[in-house]
DNA sequence: ACAAAAATGCAAATCGTTTGCAAGTCTCAT
DNA sequence: ATGAGACTTGCAAACGATTTGCATTTTTGT
């Protein structure tokens, strides 16, 4: 997914290729973490777009397929550009915070036993962990529950 | 995990067992599928314990290891009684909403490639799936994003 | 350049969830 | 059984993330 391709990739979505657009896609691409709303409005260049043009972009993005939602149980949602059509899942350490992207998915060998289990097509689904990062485990002792 | 336990499990991390707790973990464990907190708070038996309480409560169960929180990326959180102490996953379904169990889970197969590429250990995870459960599969054109 | 369509800023509204505090309930030793 | 202390509850207010209404500004296609 080329930076270029944000373009037509609105275009055909009838979506406007905007500042703030431009803008957060650059961010998030230049991000090696999922950021928060929050964060990202914290990046935007001054004269910032607002908090709420943040979330109503984050959707369009999401919408047009640039941008993938992710749930690490915090108080708020991540949002990542989608760089390639692959799939990703994350890792995060339950002392630092530190949160690392999982590239390596099985779910291709479950799909089979979960279809057959459950009846159900499997159409999307969301694999998220927590452990301790190389840097914490010395510290190993208790790890808040996730 | 027996009826019974439930004294003991809050006993031994010094909270009460009141008439909120009983009443929720009766509800949680009559039911199918993981239930929001406003779900369960509809199910208490008059005079009904305050929301508020069924969210302390919920913490309360989670904290003796009594209860697990799911996420499916609703608006809420839903929680489920843990009946055995084996994890679950979830599959939704897309179309109408239902919600079923998965037994089968492999990530302890992955937990190898995990570790090994991310040099974390891995200490929690969720798996949640979402697709077209038998009775919508007719209907299947296209699911609403997930 | 223009008209129509889409996006933005701002403030207010939502909504799930949490919290402070006074009053009520439970536990445990006596 | 009972009383003090620990824990819980109800209620209302507070919170924080996210959404929305609406008037104004920007972008798009022609």
């Amino acid at each position: 997914m080329a930076a270029m391709d944000i373009a037509n990739h609105l275009r055909r979505h009838k979506k406007s290729l905007t500042r703030a657009r431009t803008e957060i896609w650059r961010i998030l691409t230049q991000s090696e973490k999922p950021l928060s709303p929050n964060e990202i409005h914290r990046r935007l260049n001054t004269p910032k777009a607002n908090l709420a043009t943040v979330y109503r972009n984050l959707r369009a993005l999401q919408d047009v397929g640039l941008v993938r939602e992710i749930d690490l149980r915090e108080a708020f949602k991540r949002y990542e550009a989608i760089l390639a059509g692959r799939h990703v899942h994350h890792i995060m350490c339950q002392v630092c915070g530190r949160i690392d992207k999982i590239r390596h998915c099985m779910i291709q060998d479950m799909a089979n036993a979960i279809q057959k289990e459950s009846g159900f097509t499997l159409e999307d689904h969301y694999l998220e962990c927590f452990g301790i990062c190389p840097s914490c485990q010395p510290h190993k002792t208790e790890a808040q529950g996730a």
